[in-house]
This record gives C-alpha cells, sequence and structure tokens, in this order.
DNA sequence: CAATTATGATTAACATATTAACTATAAATG
DNA sequence: CATTTATAGTTAATATGTTAATCATAATTG
C-alpha cells in the first residue's frame, strides 16, 4: 500500500506536502515517538523522560551537582520548567536540593545513591531502545545523520 | 572550540554519549528547535504549534472537516489531549464543533473562514522557517533524510 | 559605599501531553 | 431483539512546557 493510499483512508484527509514540510513533519514524529518509547522505559523505574535527563547531566556533573540555571541550559529547558521537574525528583529522592553557600541565590541539585541506581538499571533497556532506531544505518550514516541534525540545530550560527 | 570544550563550560558537565545516544538526542533537539521557532511565529496569529497542525489537517479533510478520532489518528495525538485542543480553537473562533447526524457518538470538527484565513497568512512566514532548517541540503539529500526519518518512525513495520 | 543593574530561582497562569475512568451510542452476537 | 462488546468522546489527575511577574542576592558603577 502506497503512503498515499494509506493517508487518504482518514476521514478524507489529503495530505499535500512539499518536501520541506514533510522532512521536518518526519523529524518532528520521529522525535516524538522516540520520546513517547523512552517515556514508557522510565515509567518502570519511576522516572520521566525529561527527570531521567535531568539524572543523567547530575550524574555527568563535578560531584553530582550542578545548579538550577546550569542544568536548564544543558537541557535547554526554562528555569521555571527545571524548578518543577526538581521538585518531583526530590520528592521521589531521586535528587536533593541545597542551596549554594557561595552564592545564596543558587539552588544546587544533587543526584543521591537512589538517583544513580536508577540511571543505571535504565541504560540497557534504553541502549536497547536507541539501537531500534537507527538498526538501519551503518556506523558512516549515523555520523552524516549527526552532522545533518546538528546542522539543523546551529542553523544560526556564523561559520 | 571543539564540541567538549563547548560542553565542558557549564559546571563541569562531562558529556560522555555513544554514538547512538549523541544521534537521538540531537533528533530530540533539532525537533524541539523547529517547535519553538514554529510557536514564535504561530503565535503572532494567535495560534499555538498543536493547533496550527489541527487547522491543517481540517483544512486538507473534505467539507474542510474531520472527527475528533481521525484528526488525532492522523496527528498522533491522544483524544483527550484533541478534546482540549479543539476546544480552545472554537472558543477563538478558528473551527465550530457539531455532532454527526449520521452517528450521535461522533464530534465533527470544521474549518471557519477565520481558521482558513490564518493557515494562508501563516503560509509564507512558515515555509522561511522551515527553509532555514534545510537550506544546508540538496533535494536528493533532503528525500535521503525523509526516508531515513520514516524508517526510524516506522522502525517495528514488517517488511 | 549607595544606587542601579544583572543574575538565579520561584510562583502564577496557561497550553499541551499522558493515562485512567467514565458516559453515551453503535455494532455484534446469542 | 436483548445483552454484550466496541467505539467516540469527555473529564480528572498529573507532568511538561511556555511567558510574565516577582523576590532575593550579587555585581557594577556613579
Amino acid at each position: 500500500m502506497t503512503d498515499e493510499k494509506k493517508n487518504m483512508e482518514l476521514g478524507g484527509y489529503k495530505p499535500d506536502l512539499e518536501i520541506n514540510e514533510k522532512v521536518m513533519v518526519a523529524l518532528v514524529k520521529a522525535s516524538e515517538l522516540f520520546k513517547k518509547d523512552s517515556d514508557a522505559i522510565f515509567k518502570n523505574y519511576g522516572l520521566t523522560f525529561s527527570q531521567y535527563n535531568v539524572l543523567r547531566v547530575l550524574n555527568k556533573s563535578t560531584d553530582g551537582q550542578n545548579s538550577v540555571t546550569n542544568a536548564s541550559k544543558i537541557m535547554i529547558v526554562s528555569s521555571p520548567n527545571m524548578t518543577g521537574i526538581a521538585k518531583r525528583l526530590e520528592k521521589n529522592g531521586f535528587i536533593i536540593r541545597k542551596n549554594d553557600p557561595k552564592d545564596e541565590r543558587i539552588t544546587l541539585l544533587e543526584i543521591t545513591p537512589k538517583g544513580k541506581r536508577a540511571i543505571e538499571n535504565i541504560k540497557t533497556a534504553h541502549d536497547e531502545n536507541m539501537k531500534t532506531y537507527l538498526k538501519f544505518f551503518s556506523r558512516e550514516e549515523k555520523k552524516k545523520l549527526l552532522e545533518d541534525l546538528k546542522h539543523m540545530f546551529n542553523k544560526n550560527a556564523q561559520k
């Protein structure tokens, strides 16, 4: 069955997208599906996609800790959003929040042993999941794809 | 400056990602950035990313209308989510909601003239935006990228 | 060093997204 | 045709995400 035929089946919906829109729609769909699949995996460990990514950032930071602002910049997330995610992570014991004695404005987030264990336990299933998305590609093709995606992300950077 | 050096600057965060994770992280980041840029454009016309996409689906459907379930399937969105988006679109006059006389269970969504005008007015800026993301690619490269992304989205389809 | 400006984080208000539970209607089946 | 099952949609509860406004503290500067 062709793609056109497939799409025709839903109440007379007639997609008529140009190549640029097709690519961008496909990009968003692939990303959303990956996020949903990841969420389903993380859920088994009491975490969401965003919470897992905060834990990963902290786990790779010096002393397992970093500030709200740094974490939000690394994850490209707004700080009000980070505040909420951090509160829920703290409520469930995956991190602790404490003031920075050197700068009273700063809230430091620190991963707990429970948080570290969660990251470790999730790794296998997470790696497996990512593999299913990239099984069609050789290492060289992955590198090309990565460069392509980075180009898109840095589209406004001057050379 | 190398990528590694760039990332090292945020509070001792040391990324140590394998190629698969790098690709998937880059995919999600590119998608989120595109959604944010699109949102900023649509905002000028009183629409969000999701609301615009519902309008586009209806605009391409027979008689400018479709059911909640069909629209949610086309957009890969849950029906409770579609209910909320449709209510906000109706509140702002972009669509109307009505019962299907042939099946009392069905709620039909129909784009209004105001909705059609919004779609038309947005087109230029939206096309321009998509172009900035894909300016690095030839038509052939776009086709290859599109196929790659479709592969990822259909990763579980049997051949 | 007092006043201004910048930074870090939070709260509030809202849109989007999920799952679970529910209602109403249609379709299938004994 | 009455009962069961399936389908369509909504509501409720919760997580994620945004912007705007606010508060506290730090840094800058006149």
